[in-house]
DNA sequence: ATGCCTCGAGTTCA
DNA sequence: CTCGAGGCAT
């Protein structure tokens, strides 16, 4: 028993010796901070459990690792402790509740502070004067790196004011800004110059530089936190006032620094500090809380390696270690292979993960991870969680790395890429049942045709027992295939529910399907154009399409060169829907869904500025014919008048028309290859079909908000964000996704975060709910 | 060619 | 939200 504690007890001070030298000396961390804590808590109540286990050198009794030896060794008057870690409210209630016990005084008063993401120093004034700075090292002594400080602005070279003491050590926090590691780093990515991992490893090497000049080019800053040897002079007797005394002799002071009363108050200070996180201008990992009056400090005094008298207030660990069980693969709507890591669940910034995107062949390889694999992840911008590196000291031997399967895991088609692309894609297609459910799950959805309660599981299982082979197929389920569906994937996966044993069949959720699938059949033109799911036709083109054609029978018959006509599409997104509606399946696909009930109830008139797709000139050079360069197509629209009449026209008149024989030559051997000719005889009929069509110019009305780019943020309080979106599209405006120098005005609800801040930087006009509202009505 | 600016597509958890 | 890539102005 006491054996394998030893032995426990030995690997963790082994481990953390090896974590902190990482940390410390080389300024190579490969755990997070959180991984380390865990460990040094174990070790310590490993110790305090069984005092026989605890020796002298073990790293509960000290704070970092020995100085590298690069710089000169500074011993510390006055050792630079570390602070004890609080996790939860109890930890903070246990931590001012032993305090209580002690000092016996009632309403406790204690500073609080954030506790940045930097490096610890020392600065030691003489006369005023700074004469040393040093690194915290292992808490008794650090590193003499006098000169790299001197660089820093924020750091007096001279006390201001007077009254300070003969001999003064100043304690705080070297740090870089978020905003400036950015851009540093940006700098460094276009210059070639070396990438900072972090902010604080920024912080930390930039200091460790044996050559001060490039210090001095990073932008690091410091906030001061405390005291070290006082001598020759007095402070005050509170913590807090020695911070505003700092502030006047020249320090940096945090201005969120302030004095809060009993536990309550310290917990409602976590709160607003971790509410604020987000918008500081630079990291922090939590909050420190230090009794303020200094007797009562003296009093506390120190267990082993951190004061009775302070504690660090933790945020939840927003990177945490764990175990990478394998990487599995998904096939999504249009096919692609995207690996994703299956992880052992781990708690990171409070939430439970299992499972993160590895993105692309390019990422995975680019990590290197594999199966089995210790791995740090991260919750990358609030929510979604990424592997962040791998734990290479923890490898397993023997593995391999990982390669993209060559088969589609489900239809076991061909994985291929295409020349240049980061996607690896199933080669399946609509055979692939994976690319089917996805496709059905897409046109389902929320944006598309809005059938509430078509999940995923129910796609699979429709699709698996043969009701699903298309979305035409929806429109033909009835009550009694969904209840047989559901019976028989019950039946597959033994989940038969008590009440069906029993003779009873609840058939509500059924009804409602049916009818959500029935009243899905009324639907606009866009939704629909969306919901197909073609390649590079997402929600905002197919608005456009539908804005500019106003009707799904015209867009069906179109030439995929007329797409090029509306604005934001160009070659690449014309040719991927004329390919999709070249497709005879596509089109049954889509004669089924119409003779099956589906409507659209939105169907218009042309946008009367498609008249220039009538231009022959304009129309030849969409069609992209080698040699037919914009002047030859303008001679040639001149000479005739339009498709039809160039498809009528005898070899010779190309030439008499002045096209030099070269081109005229290029131009019939286009002709010959038929779907060429095919395509310009569509593009004839086309023509003559959108001239019959197009109304008047200026006959439709133009909405008030007619070439506006307008940008929602944040949440409002009378409608959803997609409504509002809807209105302000009604009076003519483009919504978009984020805010640039094009953009007209934003609207910004409450909490808007990122995009309001863009919106104000670039002084772009900003609305408030009421001014919206207001807007509507009076445009109603 | 280059550099914005958008859009599309894929994604996590409660 | 973030990446990759298309569209378009310069």
């Amino acid at each position: 028993m006491t054996a394998t504690l030893a032995e426990r007890a030995a690997e963790l001070r082994k481990k953390l010796e090896d974590a902190s030298y990482r940390y410390h000396v080389l300024d190579a961390p490969d755990i997070p901070d959180a991984e380390y804590d865990r460990m040094l808590r174990e070790l310590d109540e490993l110790e305090a459990a069984h005092p026989e286990l605890a020796l002298p050198g073990s790293p509960t009794r000290r704070v970092g690792s020995a100085p590298s030896g690069r710089f000169a060794e500074v011993r510390h008057a006055i050792p630079m402790l570390s602070l004890g870690n609080a996790f939860s409210d109890e930890e903070v209630q246990d931590f001012v509740r032993r305090i209580d016990e002690t000092l016996d005084r009632g309403e406790l008063v204690f500073s609080a502070e954030p506790k940045l993401d930097g490096l610890a120093i020392s600065l030691r004034y003489e006369q005023g004067v700074f004469v040393q700075g040093a690194t915290r090292g292992d808490g008794a002594s650090g590193e003499d790196v006098t000169a790299n400080l001197r660089t820093l602005k924020a750091i007096p070279l001279q006390l201001r004011g007077s009254g300070w003491p003969e001999v003064l050590e100043v304690r705080g926090e070297v740090y870089m800004p978020r905003a400036d590691f950015e851009k540093y780093n940006e700098h460094a990515r276009l210059h070639g110059g070396k990438v900072l991992a972090n902010p604080r490893n920024g912080a930390a090497g930039s200091l460790r530089q044996l050559d001060p000049a490039v210090t001095a080019q990073r932008p690091l800053s410091f906030f001061a936190y405390g005291i070290g040897e006082v001598a020759g002079g007095a402070l005050p007797a509170t913590h807090s006032a020695t911070l505003a005394l700092l502030r006047e002799w020249g320090f940096p002071v945090s201005d969120l620094a302030t004095v809060v009363q009993g536990v309550e108050g310290l917990l409602a200070y976590f709160r607003r500090i971790g509410a604020a996180r987000d918008g500081l201008p630079f990291d922090i990992d939590g909050v420190v809380y230090k009794l303020d009056d200094y007797a009562g400090q003296r009093e506390l005094g120190f267990v082993s390696r951190a004061p009775r008298w302070a504690i660090a207030h933790k945020f939840p660990a927003q990177e945490q270690m764990t175990v990478l069980e394998s990487i599995e693969v998904n096939v999504g709507r249009t096919g692609a292979v995207t690996p994703w890591a299956l992880m052992k669940p781990v708690q990171v910034g409070g939430v439970t993960v299992t499972r993160a995107t590895l993105h692309n062949a390019d990422h995975v390889a680019r990590l290197d991870v594999r199966n089995g694999d210790t791995v740090i992840v991260r919750r990358a911008g609030d929510v979604i969680p990424e592997v962040v590196q791998v734990v290479l000291d923890q490898r397993p031997s023997g593995t391999q790395p990982w390669s993209m399967p060559t088969r589609c895991p489900v239809c076991g088609a061909e994985v291929v890429r295409e020349e240049g692309a980061a996607v690896w894609r199933c080669s399946g297609e609509l055979s692939c049942p994976a690319q089917r459910v996805q496709a059905v799950f897409h046109f389902a959805s929320r944006r598309a045709m809005d059938i509430d309660g078509l999940g995923e599981r129910y796609i699979e299982s429709l699709a698996e027992f043969g009701y699903l082979q298309d979305v035409s197929d929806l429109y033909r389920l009835t009550l009694d295939d969904l209840l047989e569906m559901k019976r028989r994937a019950d039946e597959r996966d033994g989940t038969v529910p008590e009440t069906v044993k029993a003779g009873k069949v609840a058939t509500k959720w059924a009804d409602n399907l049916i009818e959500a699938i029935d009243r899905s059949r009324d639907t606009t033109l866009a939704r629909f154009l969306f919901a197909l799911g073609i390649e590079h036709v997402g929600e905002s083109t197919a608005k456009a399409l539908a804005q500019w054609f106003g009707d799904l029978e015209l867009i069906r018959r179109l030439p995929w060169p007329l797409f090029k006509r509306v604005p934001d599409i160009g070659g690449e997104v014309a040719r991927a829907l004329g390919h999709f509606l070249d497709q005879p399946g596509n089109q049954q696909v889509i004669d089924r869904l119409l003779a099956r009930g589906v409507r659209i109830t939105d169907a218009r008139a042309p946008n009367p500025k498609l008249a220039e797709a009538l231009d022959l000139a304009t129309l030849l050079v969409d069609l992209e014919i080698p040699k037919i360069t914009p002047v030859r197509a303008g001679q040639l629209g001149g000479a005739f008048a339009d498709a039809q009449a160039l498809l009528d026209a005898p070899v010779h008149n190309l030439v008499t028309a002045g096209l030099p024989a070269e081109t005229a030559g290029a131009l019939v051997a286009w002709l010959e290859i038929e779907a060429n000719a095919g395509l310009l005889l569509r593009a004839a009929q086309a023509q003559a079909d959108l001239r019959a069509r197009l109304p008047e110019r200026g006959e439709q009305a133009a909405g008030p908000l007619e070439g506006k780019t307008v940008v929602l943020t944040g949440t409002l309080a009378s409608m959803g964000r997609d409504e509002a979106k809807e209105k302000l599209e009604a009076l003519g405006a483009k919504a978009a996704g984020s805010v640039s120098k094009k953009t007209s005005f934003v609207v910004a609800g409450s909490e808007a975060g990122s995009k309001l801040a863009k919106a104000e930087e670039l002084g772009i006009e900003v609305w408030d709910e009421a001014k919206l509202l207001a807007f509507l009505v009076e445009h109603a």
